[in-house]
DNA sequence: CCAAAGATCTACT
DNA sequence: GTAGATCTTTGGG
């Protein structure tokens, strides 16, 4: 039933810029009451383990974050601000602590389900449905009790990825949103020119 | 135990 | 451009 290849676990298994670029493109698949919601990644963030002070792994292995700390292809859910959730995948080996944060999708399948999930009006601006963390989460149904620590790389799990064949054009990259510490670095990727970018 | 910050979004001036 | 909503996690006393 999944129509396209999903993305395997040894794509996953390398620094997380790689796969961060890597993963632009790809399509973010979520299987929602009976039915498909899905969206093109368009924008993701790089964060690396102990050794970036941005990263939720800085200071080591916790309850929140252990996910990371696991195999790649993983779902690392975490809340934030007291009302949004944020959706990683891990990478790197097990014991190595990289993710992925994506940042934004172009909603491809189920815009009605997500236009209500997200409390907008079905044919508004579609950049309103799934463009920042905050609003890709609650587009797709995304909650840390359900997703927190799901293997993305199998279809079954409810949430995974899919290469359709698209292939990227250029890739912008840009300083990392929304941190105070090593802002300065440019882990923030996203597709050229694609008007679904937050920001 | 208490305090503060946080990988955000919305509404309003 | 600024403020408010709202709560988990973490670090200090």
């Amino acid at each position: 039933m999944p129509r396209c290849p999903v993305v395997l676990r040894p794509f996953y298994i390398h620094p997380p810029d790689q796969v961060a670029r890597a993963l632009l493109g790809k399509v973010l698949v979520r299987r929602c009451e009976g039915e498909w919601l899905s969206g093109r990644i368009v924008e993701v963030e790089a964060y690396f383990g102990e050794g970036d002070e941005a990263a939720h792994a800085f200071a080591g292995k916790t309850r929140r974050n252990e996910v990371l700390f696991g195999p790649p292809g993983f779902a690392y859910v975490y809340f934030i601000y007291g009302m949004h959730y944020c959706l990683n995948i891990s990478c790197e080996p097990e014991g190595q602590a990289g993710s992925v944060l994506l940042r934004a999708l172009e909603p491809l399948e189920g815009l009605g389900t997500m236009a209500r999930l997200r409390g907008v009006e079905a044919g508004t601006n579609l950049r309103l449905l799934a463009s920042g963390p905050g609003r890709l989460c609650q587009a797709l149904g995304i909650t840390r009790d359900l997703h927190n620590g799901v293997d993305v790389t199998h279809a079954r799990s409810g949430l995974h990825v899919e290469d359709d064949g698209f292939v990227a054009g250029g890739i912008t990259a840009s300083p990392r949103i929304g941190i105070r510490k090593a802002a300065e670095r440019s882990l923030r990727f996203s597709l050229a020119g694609n008007p679904f970018v937050s920001g």
